[in-house]
DNA sequence: ATTGAATGCTTAAACCTTTAACCTGTTTTT
DNA sequence: AAAAACAGGTTAAAGGTTTAAGCATTCAAT
């Protein structure tokens, strides 16, 4: 069922039959209805295809992300789709698998440099109307992703000045901080992630400065820097544990909920109990956290958000409307559970 | 950068442009290297919606999900992604988002047909050359997509004859009872989905099987029928728990991992030990249970390959190639990890 | 020397929509 | 009554690519 049929079957031109779907033009009522109905009787759908070749826009918005089975990735996904849903456009998805392959969940995706251009050359190809990057490596993303189209970079951090970037800010840790200071904490752990990841490093900053506004001297033997990993949790728990009773920590801020169920774990091995002797935070507000027993205190991300700007983004910019802000920073919010003791 | 760019330079016709690139057609070895080199040059990339209203596909895949945030959801669009990548095949996603619109997770997706449609509508709009469909709900998928390009069913059942199915086989229970009774288990305790699921239903058939092939009597106050919850899970082992200990289960077989540790929970908080008292299995491989302590003993799904053998269908259709089976049903594995005691 | 085939290229139509420009009556304005 | 405006259409071109058909030219075979 093509516009050409419609026309015959109303004996008007094709044109005609154009200018009454899109209500645009000058049709009379009476043809106007006449088509609308010989539209839906035969369930006419429109070729997209052949209205974006000639339009030159697709209304599709191609996503890139490193990995599709990151839960994070996900609920990013999940937004996008919702703006996208509501404002007629669709899903290019491309998934790079990337932790599959590079073990090191840190490592640089630069390595995959051609698989990204590769994805990108189908994105263009098939005239997305923009890109969105989903990056979950710690890396700051930069010279990845060669394209004229319009480029938001989500969840990750981008240096290049002319593309956009909407991602969480890691001011929350310093909240956590403060938190967990307020319940009476003066020695607090804080198992991070590795030390050439930006988002460690700007947590590690809010962790400073709150402890420092606290009149908490920072002590490096309550820092501990790893990977994210599960493991690294439990070990770096069982270390901040061998310290005597007087000076190991009564609190710890673990950058990801694996490696704060890991310590917690530990703390349950040494038959420290979580949180009435030692108290836990989290972060990312996984589904682990949320079924693990005591429920993990933790900090949610505003991920869906950060999928349905950088929509937003990608429409405003489409249609030629000016974009506000090159960068989004939005807040997190810290869901008080049941891994922290709020002494007085 | 068009064809008739090209064209211009290597001071050719389009047509041999064309014909130059696909490597179809006759042109001399001089004339194809130098347009080559100048679409090189000149970085070209095909007009993939121009070639596509040219002929007719599109070598785009719809993938409809109920809800991309359930993570065997991601692990099958891996898969999709996977054969996609090397058979020169484009994702488009539409996410229905069911799940957090129907609270019962068993609910019927039918309610959804308006939002299905839609989606579709935009697949067909979008001339993608096939459409999978991950369904994740408990009913089986009938009569909800109503398109004329080929229909893959993946992960749920369908009864539509003319359309394709690829899911896992819930023959696995058969084993996993087997499994259980091999380790000296006698009263064993099933915590079902909802009577009114089909996997619910299979897995049911396997566990009565084995059972009755081991000369198992079967006792229905071993089997507890709820939803897919924790706190189901939770409830169930409790009541379980609350017979005598001569008639109580030695071992729990959960549908899913979240009710399996809701039943190690509860079995936590009476003092019963896992495995030691009490062994357990779970039913889906998902982060929690292989993160949780005790590390859980459970099913895991071959959702990669559903993924890999649904995009494989739609390829083949395409190519007008005849498709061997219309329904692909994939063995699961027995994963082995802490909550079951192999007792003698 | 004439035919036949092979080579290397060009022309033009087709895929389906949109849209500027044009045409023909009818109504309104001066 | 003539000119202008308008309503309700139509025609044709354009968007980028593919491909059947056609046209010369060359080369081998009769």
């Amino acid at each position: 069922m093509k516009i050409k049929d419609i026309a015959k079957l109303a004996g008007v031109s094709a044109a005609t039959v154009s200018y009454a779907l899109n209500d645009t033009g000058r049709v009379s009522q009476e043809v106007k209805q006449r088509i609308l109905d010989i539209a839906a009787s035969n369930n006419y759908t429109p070729n997209l295809i052949a209205k974006s070749l000639r339009a030159n826009r697709t209304f599709t918005i191609g996503v890139l992300v490193e990995d599709i089975k990151v839960l994070a990735t996900s609920r990013i996904i999940n937004g996008i789709q919702k703006y996208a849903e509501s404002h007629g456009y669709q899903i290019l998805l491309s998934d790079l698998g990337l932790w599959e392959k590079i073990d090191c969940r840190y490592d640089e995706a630069v390595l995959y440099k051609d698989k990204i251009q590769s994805a990108l050359g189908l994105f263009e190809s098939l005239q997305a109307d923009g890109i969105i990057y989903i990056g979950m490596h710690d890396r700051n993303v930069t010279g990845l992703l060669e394209t004229d189209k319009p480029v938001v970079y989500t969840y990750c951090y981008t240096e290049k000045k002319n593309d956009f970037m909407v991602t969480y800010s890691n001011d929350i840790a310093y909240d956590v901080t403060k938190y967990l200071v307020d319940a009476g904490h003066k020695k607090i752990g804080l198992i991070s992630g590795p030390i050439n990841s930006t988002p460690s490093h700007k947590r590690l900053l809010g962790y400073q400065t709150a402890l420092m506004e606290s009149g908490i001297e920072l002590n490096l033997k309550y820092i501990s820097v790893g990977n994210w990993e599960y493991e690294f949790g439990y070990s770096a728990c069982m270390e901040f544990m061998s310290m005597s009773v007087k000076e190991r920590p009564t609190a710890i801020f673990a950058m990801n909920d694996l490696m704060a169920i890991g310590a917690i774990e530990a703390a349950g091995k040494l038959g420290i109990r979580v949180p009435e002797d030692l108290s836990v935070v989290g972060f990312d507000d996984t589904e682990i956290g949320r079924y693990y027993h005591p429920k993990l205190t933790t900090v949610a991300l505003p991920l869906q958000e950060i999928g349905s700007i950088a929509a937003k983004i990608i429409d405003e910019l489409s249609n030629g409307e000016p974009v506000q802000d090159q960068e989004q920073i939005l807040p997190c919010s810290l869901i008080k559970r049941e891994t922290v003791k709020e002494r007085k």
